[in-house]
DNA sequence: GAATCGCTTGATTGATCGCTCAATCAAGCG
DNA sequence: CGCTTGATTGAGCGATCAATCAAGCGATTC
């Protein structure tokens, strides 16, 4: 079987989607890009929306090994990691002029009544982020107030993110991504301080 | 002349923009709701981005009218105010089961190539919601450190609640949000602490 | 070497898209 | 009353959309 035509469809159209998103990007424009032919595309995929699902399941496999490995090399301390994979975004922003942001985010807000199956893998794909950010808030130890809940401040981290690169693009101006990532790294300041604060001699 | 017909359509493409998207409403959709005929449309719009145009300066005239007075009823409060206004958000995704978010942070993701003018709207909407938010901080006055940069905050206010309508219709939960709320209002009560340590005798 | 299989080809379908336009209508004015 | 103006009507345009399908290809199997 050659899966190679399969999967250059699943990377082309991760491609487009991104770049226009995902109602705008047509069969056609797949097509051209791959140098497939309809009747190929629909030999492995019974519609467009199945595209989509099938980029959700490669942006869902492929977390560890496109975000967060290249964001996290060279980067040990579990807090500074964090902020490297925001600095991931950072450079995405950056070498696209404010126009690509984050493609999840773009899908989840673009998709009004989305599938059920599409909502799913949208929402895993937030959950599996989440999830490595509260990796490393774990691993962050004591350096965090003992009472904090990890999940929300993760989840919380992705809110700022998101939010972040909507604001980056409207304004085509990515000061305005740092700004907030400033305002997000006061926050852990601030519970750094208390956390030192009780473990601090009464 | 007869402004009801164009103010009618403007208002049914706002409605329906905020329903399905931009891109997947259709001029029939607009004119079939306001019962309206292709040719009146055009006579007052020369396309549909036009009338998105015309939404989103509706939105921008109508922000003290319909999202800031509502939502400040009652409340006098600065900081309150803040967080009532967050709350009018809640409202909206609670009786919509989760599934309209922000108007203007939807379409800003979607659009993936904007047209200038567009582009130009949907900044001026978000730098009027975060004004509202700057100035409620400013009425705040010395509850709050007073070397706090207070635009960043509202900034950073802004991209809390988009990232967390984003999030909340993602996973369809409204508790979502809320956890999101709670860590920005830890931010803002850690940031009033600080300030009452200022005012406190060395 | 005939049959079978996964896959490819590319013309074609019918629906829907945004949009046009000639015709019509009602109101106002001198 | 004749004429102008602005709004409305609705059939219909060409383009584009997602999706279909019969025919053909090359490798494998019996």
């Amino acid at each position: 079987m050659n899966a190679g035509t399969r999967q250059r469809i699943v990377m082309t159209a991760l491609e487009l989607f991104w770049e226009k998103g995902f109602q705008s990007t047509s069969i056609a424009d797949i097509l051209s890009r791959t140098q497939v032919h309809s009747g190929s595309l629909y030999h492995f995929f019974p519609g467009k929306q199945d595209v989509l699902i099938a980029v959700l399941e490669a942006y869902r496999d492929g977390i560890e090994e496109w975000l967060l490995a290249p964001a996290w090399s060279g980067v040990d301390d579990p807090v500074e990691r964090i902020f490297a994979l925001l600095n991931g975004y950072r450079t995405q922003l950056v070498t696209t002029d404010c126009t690509y942001g984050c493609p999840i985010g773009n899908l989840a807000l673009e998709i009004s009544e989305p599938d059920p199956k599409i909502r799913e893998l949208l929402a895993v794909n937030f959950a599996n982020w989440t999830s490595a950010i509260e990796r490393c808030l774990d691993a962050a130890g004591d350096r965090l107030p003992a009472d904090l809940d990890r999940r929300r401040l993760a989840e919380f981290t992705l809110t700022v993110m998101e939010g972040a690169i909507m604001q980056a693009r409207t304004y085509r101006d990515i000061e305005s991504f740092d700004r907030n990532v400033a305002v997000l790294r006061a926050h852990f300041d601030m519970l750094m301080d208390r956390a030192r604060q009780e473990k601090a001699p009464a």
